[in-house]
DNA sequence: ACATATTCGTCCGCGTTCCGAACGATCTCG
DNA sequence: CGAGATCGTTCGGAACGCGGACGAATATGT
């Protein structure tokens, strides 16, 4: 019952909060940048931009770059940009096929990244847990000796997360079912890494387009994820659009055929036995049992785009189906929320040359005339390295939107 | 791209305001309530929201009425509510067979509500609003006679609108289209009513649902609304998700059948062809073409409830279809947006007790394993007047949460 | 009847924060 | 080298919320 947009009441200290947070913001955005500059684009006056400036200096957020050789006249400003040596976000990754780590600092640059290939069904969870932690451990070490200091950590699944207790509630891929995935992890990572964020892979795949790819141009967008499984990531106004109980976007059961095949999750005709990894490479007449990669390394991915290029009908036909299939289930999407763009990810970023067309083709014959202008669609730059980057880069987007917090946290270096 | 929540600097004067909001919010949600009891519960302090009160009760939009019998100890508080004879909000709907107007106060009482059945496929647009704005002429009158001011106007319509210009980009079951119905209204009502907002029915209904029906149980839900068109209003944490166009809950048309068959939208199988008002009435074996009443005074669907309560199997069967194709794609709604409640509102609230069930069998068995409780499903108490009621409501919903542009306005009684 | 406890609403002084104007610093251009 | 422009800082003023103190109004106990 949200009140006025948040029933806690605004005090002078909030106030602060908000106006610290707006100026990060805008370094954030637009370093390398000048007080002055900053004042211009945030309203604020440049009494109280120079104030902030000097807090977040003092908290090691910002740094000072020296003179700002401007060919305008006037005094040069001294230039800001957000600083690359102290604190930095830590994302992981487990998926069925593989693992990854991250480590982005506050400017969202990717400073490490790690993979590490295997299957994951064939795996208890605990065991996953301590290849995840060691794989973490590695990366953290890695950041230090850049000089960065890890604030939290946060890990993508492909399933559905509990935000409260950090549990995976179910992943049927990797035939998981309540499994507590942050208690695991806090036994075997230092404290430093905490707290331990889980979040589903398809909702942090699109956040990573937003901050790693073409996010500026998107709007309000929807990023389908292709993996084994058909996810979707809702960001409106630049957030995460998570539902009632953070389990939105589920859209790879969406029912294509009401009385068509029956699917794994219990339902029939859903739309990841028409587009999901599976179903993709047995149409095109590949063998997706084995060791099957989400397009990344060598895999049967690999294997697949490689006869797509030669020309192999059988597997030009699965695309096909795959594109057409995705495209009214997309267009039923848009129907219904109204994005501005809708982007294709994961294996679809790969596939795309293929998918597209045919995907396209059935979005828009889906939305007629009932809407002034049909949505963009965009290929995803990152692919499969989306879901990790965006982990990471919620960790640093959180201590850009609360710089509050880390005020105290000043001596560092 | 909004950075942190807004990108603008939060001044003294727009904490004032949100806090403002904040005790105006909790007078309307408890009244009546004394200062005391509104310190507690915003946070705020007794001697600011002392102050804010003061402001409240020279703009007239909060009254005293006088001490306030508390069976407990100490000095009673005086009682606040909300002013019943001040301002209040116009709302007036546009639909195939009837227009409609109605006047709520501040505290959400329905104050005058006239309806006008009518075919308005048959008139021009120009015809449609003169008629639309003598019915809001009437309204206004008899909600002067009550002691009532009117603040501004919000109108509904069965179609895409434009919220920029206030024109209807179109309206297929009234043939529309681009017809700038502000603009048409400006003209023929007095400047007081202004500014006139246009808004999507369905997502007005969803409003109405909220505020005057069992809103505070829902959650963040989606409302379907049952007309001769089918769409769904999405709120979320209370308020309207519209989409990046104003555009979202175009639930119709959603594709059921990929292959089925044609739809006037120009798409195939569309969920509208299997549920929508006239596709049950044809099925049931009943003239649809008829003056189509959406539910209200006599018309077909009344004497489609004869026939269902009267045990024909024709009629039986077509709302077995209906809430089956109803079930299965709000079965895909809900795993795309994962509500805490389905609310079946227009028509639909009124054939519940024969469609609730297929539906929500339906609707069970496309949302397996996957989440951890399913949506409830609750049937609308207002029916075809969410609409109205809802865009009245929207209209005293603004006032409340920007009683800032209101504070000069005092001088009234 | 009267004292006491309790709660309500107001008042006043204080701290935080933003704003606006003025000022010195620094650079470009002629 | 001076004029003009821009940058960042500083200082006083104003808005606002906070906290404690105070009088008002009521119930309870003796």
């Amino acid at each position: 019952m949200a009140g006025p947009s948040g029933d806690v009441p605004l005090r002078p200290r909030a106030m602060r909060d908000r106006n610290r947070a707006l100026v990060l913001d805008a370094v954030a955005r637009h370093e390398p940048v000048t007080r002055a500059q900053l004042a211009a684009r945030t309203g604020l006056t440049k009494s109280s931009v120079s104030s902030i400036v000097t807090e977040l200096l003092a908290a090691h957020l910002v740094v000072e770059q020296g003179a700002q050789r401007g060919s305008e006249l006037g005094r040069p400003g001294t230039a800001l940009t957000l600083a690359r040596d102290g604190l930095a976000g830590l994302g992981l990754e487990v998926n069925v096929d593989y693992l990854a780590a991250c480590v982005v600092d506050l400017a969202r640059r990717t400073r490490v990244q790690y993979v590490e290939v295997g299957d994951n069904r064939a795996r208890d969870p605990a065991a996953v847990a301590e290849l995840l932690a060691r794989l973490a451990a590695a990366a953290v070490a890695a950041a230090r000796s850049q000089g960065l200091t890890i604030s939290a950590t946060c890990v993508a699944v492909p399933g559905l997360v509990d935000q409260e207790t950090g549990a995976v509630a179910r992943a049927p891929n990797l035939d998981w079912s309540g499994v507590p995935l942050r208690r695991l992890l806090a036994g075997r990572v230092p404290a430093a890494l905490t707290p331990v964020l889980v979040e589903n892979e398809a909702n942090l795949a699109a956040l990573g387009e937003l901050w790693f790819g073409d996010g500026a141009g998107l709007g309000d967008y929807v990023h389908i994820s292709g993996e084994i499984g058909v996810g979707a990531g809702i960001v409106v106004a630049g957030e995460l659009f998570r539902g009632a109980h953070g389990h939105a976007g589920e859209l790879g059961h969406t029912t294509l055929e009401p009385d068509g095949a029956a699917c794994a999750c219990g339902g029939r005709g859903c739309l990841e036995l028409f587009c999901g990894q599976e179903a993709i490479l047995r149409r095109a007449g590949l063998d997706p049992a084995v060791s099957t990669s989400t397009g990344r390394a060598d895999g049967p991915v690999s294997t697949l785009v490689g006869q797509l290029a030669a020309g192999d009908g059988q597997a030009l036909a699965a695309l096909e189906v795959a594109g057409r299939s995705l495209g009214v289930a997309a267009a039923s999407l848009v129907k219904l929320l109204d994005p501005d763009t809708v982007v294709l990810g994961g294996i679809y970023a790969v596939l795309a040359p293929w998918l597209r067309e045919p995907f396209q083709r059935a979005l828009l014959a889906g939305i007629p005339m009932t809407r002034a202008a049909p949505p963009r669609v965009a290929i995803s730059a990152l692919g499969p390295d989306a879901a990790v980057r965006g982990a990471a880069g919620l960790v640093t987007a959180s201590m850009l939107a609360r710089p509050g917090a880390l005020l105290s946290v000043s001596a560092r270096a």
